[in-house]
DNA sequence: TGACGGTTGGAATGTCGTTCCAAGCATTGG
DNA sequence: CCAATGCTTGGAACGACATTCCAACCGTCA
């Protein structure tokens, strides 16, 4: 299991050189450490060789590119996050708990719905589209119809990842966010009257609601689908 | 409406100065125009000064900056993409068609899908849930559920925007692009067999999928669970 | 006609990802 | 025990970018 170390790493000797080799795992536990602290903004090759006391060049040694290196980060978290056992549960209830485990940790680290947006060929998306899609069999969905069905889950938590994400890195501040969020909608009410009658009688959901249960009946939804 | 203008601005006449006044809609129109040509990366406050015949500093008098470019674009084209009149559709056709007509706009301009994902707060989003959820009126999906219903609806569509985007992003060439999802799934499967039964039993369908069919199935999916 | 507010657009600034390369260390072969 | 080789280090340099700055310029209105 991938370890997140929180401690800095070790000092540089003020002679001229590391003392102890870099290791990709090293680059890539830093990474999310400068991400969870200060955002996706807050993470520079500068930044990262600063706090493992090394210079930019000597990063690339373990990390292709700046990419890799997010997909990476983003891979460990979900990798974590999806780590809970959940063969107790039943199907239905096992992939309304996969998919808010990793709404959870999209609403803690939204770096990681920004980056499995960005990125949704990477490993982490397809780990989680795995263990939907395990959880169908069991619900005994035809054979057929499981590729569209976990194709279907797996689209609606990477929209909402990205929805989440947007909404929390515009404000941390949960009361903010809904005024901001219902501001764009009057806003655009205000722009045109006749052309938006749904969001003029959703208003008060849309400064009211909450995100997880929103998320959470979704998930529902797309079930009794699956379900027929 | 707004028409995009496909012809190159004027030239700058050899002299020193623009000849007529710069103007919003023609900064707009111009940054669509490169988009859709050299995609997201091709569009530069250099490239985007050029093609208007004038200096980088210029465009700043009608943009607040590149973000509000950016979705400024996106509107155009999803505006434009949701223009068709749908009304003598039936409410699921509608619904259906809605969605069809985005994801046929993003697979066409992934730039479109990349920025709506990047802030789904603009108003392109808003116009896309006020169009679902209008239809889900006509439905007749109790009120209560309607917020739910549309949320669920606008998510799937977003993810399948990110996805789609990413997608066209790696290859233009469809084969390629299937090979390469494909190859990404091998990878994970062959990286720890037993984890993934799910990913190994639906590799023939991620090869030879048709990414259209896929989205319109979802979409049917998510409608059945809506009409309970 | 003369002054003024807003527009223009070229130059300059600061930050970023990435590359380069001289200097160092470890490992191997003799 | 030593020298040669190859990989790692990390500071400096490069090129591209968004954004800011400001002097020259224009139309407008007094």
């Amino acid at each position: 299991m991938f370890q997140i170390c929180q401690d800095r790493a070790m000092e540089k000797k003020d002679g001229k050189r590391r003392d102890k080799a870099l290791s990709r795992d090293q680059v890539i536990s830093a990474a999310i450490a400068i991400l969870n602290e200060s955002g996706e903004s807050g993470l520079t090759f500068r930044t990262l060789a600063q706090r493992l006391a090394t210079g930019p060049g000597a990063i690339y040694n373990h990390v292709q590119n700046k990419q890799d290196l997010l997909a990476a980060a983003a891979d460990v978290m979900i990798q974590s996050a999806l780590s809970v056992n959940r063969d107790e549960l039943a199907p239905g209830a096992a992939i309304r708990a996969v998919a808010l485990d990793v709404f959870d940790i999209i609403d803690a680290h939204p770096w990681v719905g920004m980056e499995l947006s960005r990125a949704p060929w990477q490993p982490a998306m397809l780990l989680i589209f795995d263990r939907i899609g395990a959880n169908l069999q069991a619900l005994g969905v035809p054979d057929m119809a499981q590729f569209h069905a976990a194709s279907t889950v797996t689209n609606f938590i990477l929209g909402a990842a990205a929805q989440q994400a947007a909404a929390i890195r515009l404000h941390a501040d949960g009361a903010q966010r809904a005024t901001l969020l219902s501001a764009a909608a009057r806003a655009a009410i205000h722009q045109d009257k006749k052309s938006s009658p749904f969001l003029q009688r959703m208003a008060g959901n849309l400064t009211e609601h909450d995100d997880r249960e929103q998320f959470s009946a979704g998930v529902d939804l797309i079930l009794r689908g699956i379900r027929g």
